[in-house]
DNA sequence: AGCACGCCGACT
DNA sequence: GTCGGCGTGCTC
């Protein structure tokens, strides 16, 4: 008997007999007769015994298939009991590729053979010498190598000259050679490279946070340690927080490394999922490069964790199991005792305490790589720098100084961005007459006008309906006004100025996706000088490098907002700091350029005197007075339903029935930010405590004494990090 | 996650 | 009178 746990979000593993004289070791897989079908299911444990024997049923051993290492099952259950998530479900996304387990299917190929024939014709000897070199090839391959028909090569195959045999069914991953391009690295870079090259050297546990401005080079700094474990034989995880810059991160790597790293993300195949899966789990696969999921695969030696951009947001995973691949990274790390390092330009506050108070290595590249400069950040306060209403052109969204710079920075041939984080044309529309606002019906949230699609899009769940010609509610018609730029607008109002000038409008709408991270469209041509203007929303803030740029217009710096959400200035700060990163990277030094409201603010000063590390010991003092993360802990509770009164039903129930414990404060419920998502009523209660109160023990005895009905989901969020 | 069971609308 | 909609609940 033993526990079996079964990839489906189930209270625990089942019990399970296994066949007679049968012996499995936790990992071991096994088919688990389930109802009335066959699941694949992995040996856990010793069995709970609460189920009768009479019931039991037998769990077959998978023959032949590899066991999931033990790790990977000790990290299972650590983020199970960490997220508050059934392990099933946790162990479904170690078991992300179907047919993984399944044996290898194999090609046929086929290679020389003893026999010559007898009748030798001119097809024949080419098709016979191409395959002289031993190779094992197709009947096609063959044919097309030799340049003959696949009929001279079958007659070979039925005269013995060409013998049947088996390929595996993938090709091999390439190896990368850690000697393949070796860089010459700054004084810095060389410090830190060693530190992290140490720290792959001491096959231990180590946390590393890679603290360098954009520009610093801290890629070419961490595949320096990517390169010593190469050399030791050991695998490499890095995690990107996003597949849409995994493209010319590949080819980064394979400027390095000569062969690109082994891909995980949501857009493989099923074929390529099989592949990589099978080739991490035996260890041929040596770098994985991938979004959060990747760091569930099935090492076999893992022996370096890098997180890239750790301070991104897209590394919370929001749907289903909610967890922070940052943070798991970490966890994953220690509990395969190997050095993880998180690199950033902009640390998440968290990551900046635990390195300045000793908990990480604090790896500091200071100056930007080569000649370039950092840019001079300066403020428009546009209470004052607003126009006097330009009858001609309607001048709402760039002030005079923004104007000026742009016709100075295109009057010396160089480039400009214009940044505004808001896609489409306007966030609101209303009626003039009645005062009627265009919401979606699914969702507490306005309907975005985009212009050039003629229609309202709802951002939350992708509502659309046709531009409306009159009000819906008045009946009245041309009574319907824009409100507030997105960067349609923006653009709109660029090119009433600069109307010779070139210009793109880069946002996610603008740029059709067609795999993980080709540059597109605008950005191409930007990129290639086609075109002197960018504007774009936070697609353009991240990675790409514009020698040419050295002009950047921030054309709403408050919009992050400061107020209610813990993480508002943090983020505000790391955004607009990336973007202002772009200007001036080549020689041209850079001028950035933020317009605001709150020039007084201190993530606008600190911006402005380029005081980073001023803004960060100011939060962190901020953070540590409120008791906020990473001084106190957090966790959210998500009511959501399709029944409205059902969810605050149970949501008031749930505030009530909150145990009362030193150290443990819940708030709410209140309606979440928005209330109404894709159909689902949602509420929210917000769990404070003190930093050493065990909150999952707390949660699970209070979620334990709440019987929710199916309709009504509880979600847990330990460790929030956004408040909608 | 499947798959069955179980109660209310449009059809041969 | 049935076929079938998907809401609810169970699977060692």
């Amino acid at each position: 008997m033993v526990g079996v746990l079964l990839p489906l979000p189930l209270a625990g593993a089942y019990d399970y007999k296994l066949p007679a004289g049968c012996n499995a070791a936790r990992g071991a897989l096994v088919a688990a007769p389930l109802g009335n079908r066959a699941v694949l299911g992995v040996v856990w444990g010793t069995a709970e015994g609460t189920v009768g024997d009479n019931r039991l049923k037998i769990a077959e051993p998978l023959e032949g298939a590899p066991a999931l290492p033990a790790k990977l099952c000790d990290f299972v259950d650590w983020v199970a009991d960490y997220t508050l998530n059934p392990p099933g479900a946790i162990l479904a996304m170690a078991l992300r590729s179907r047919g993984a387990f399944e044996p290898e299917t194999m090609r046929i190929a086929y290679v020389r053979g003893p026999v010559t024939p007898p009748r030798m014709s001119a097809a024949r000897q080419r098709a016979l010498e191409v395959a002289a070199d031993g190779l094992a090839r197709s009947v096609s391959g063959l044919a097309e190598d030799a340049n003959v028909s696949a009929a001279v090569v079958r007659g070979l195959i039925g005269a013995d000259a060409l013998v049947p045999t088996q390929l595996p069914e993938f090709p091999p991953f390439q190896m990368p050679d850690a000697a393949f391009a070796v860089p010459q690295l700054n004084g810095d870079q060389a410090l830190a490279a060693q530190a992290l090259r140490d720290a792959v050297a001491a096959k231990r546990f180590s946390a590393h946070l890679l603290d360098g401005v954009t520009g610093s080079g801290k890629t070419e700094v961490y595949f320096e340690a990517v390169a010593a474990a190469l050399r030791q034989n050991r695998q490499v995880l890095i995690l990107l927080p996003e597949i849409a810059l995994t493209m010319q991160f590949l080819e980064r790597f394979a400027a390095r490394f000569g062969v690109r790293p082994a891909e995980w993300h949501s857009d493989l195949s099923q074929k390529e999922r099989r592949r990589t899966y099978r080739a991490v789990m035996r260890g041929e696969a040596r770098v994985i490069v991938g979004a959060r999921s990747s760091l569930f695969l099935p090492f076999s030696d893992l022996g370096l964790v890098i997180v890239d951009e750790e301070h991104e947001q897209a590394f919370k995973q929001q749907d289903g199991a909610i967890y922070h691949a940052r943070d798991m990274a970490v966890v994953r790390a220690r509990i395969e005792d190997c050095p993880v390092v998180l690199a950033s330009a902009t640390p998440s506050l968290e990551s900046f305490v635990n390195a300045t108070s000793g908990r990480y290595a604090h790896l500091k590249l200071a100056s930007r790589h080569g000649v370039a400069e950092m840019p001079s950040v300066q403020l428009i306060d546009l209470r004052h720098e607003r126009d006097p209403v330009d009858a001609e052109h309607k001048a709402q969204w760039l002030s005079p100084p923004l104007r000026a710079a742009l016709e100075r920075t295109l009057g010396a041939g160089e480039q400009a961005m214009l940044f505004l984080n808001r896609r489409g044309y306007a966030p609101l529309t209303l009626c003039e007459a009645c005062g009627h606002k265009f919401t979606c019906p699914h969702c507490s949230a306005w309907l975005v006008e985009h212009k050039y699609k003629r229609r309202l899009a709802c951002h939350q769940c992708g509502y659309e309906m046709a531009m409306p010609t009159e009000c819906p509610q008045c009946h009245e018609s041309g009574t319907l006004i824009a409100c507030g730029p997105g960067v349609e607008r923006v653009a709109e109002e660029f090119a009433a100025f600069f109307p010779q000038v070139r210009y793109g409008i880069a946002s996610s709408d603008t740029l059709v996706h067609t795999g993980p991270g080709e540059m597109q469209g605008p950005l191409k041509l930007f990129a290639r000088g086609e075109i002197d203007v960018l504007i774009g929303t936070q697609i353009v803030a991240k990675g790409h490098h514009f020698p040419q740029l050295t002009l950047v217009g921030v054309v709403d710096a408050d919009l992050g907002g400061s107020d209610g959400d813990l993480r508002a200035r943090e983020r505000t700060f790391q955004l607009l700091h990336q973007v202002s990163g772009r200007a001036g990277r080549a020689e041209k030094p850079g001028l950035v350029l933020l317009q605001t409201r709150n020039p007084d603010d201190a993530v606008m000063q600190a911006l402005a005197r380029g005081d980073r590390d001023g803004f960060y010991e100011q939060e962190r003092q901020f953070r540590e007075a409120a008791a906020a993360p990473p001084f106190g802990r957090l966790v959210a509770l998500v009511i959501s339903g399709h029944d409205g009164e059902a969810v605050r039903a149970i949501a008031r129930q749930l505030g009530k029935s909150a145990p009362p414990a030193r150290d443990v404060k819940v708030w709410g419920p209140t309606p979440a930010f928005y209330a109404l998502l894709r159909g689902q009523t949602r509420e929210r209660l917000l769990v404070q405590a003190a930093k050493g109160v065990d909150v999952q023990a707390y949660l699970k005895a209070w979620l334990a004494a709440v019987k929710t009905p199916a309709a009504v989901r509880v979600a847990v969020d330990v460790d929030p990090v956004s408040f909608f």
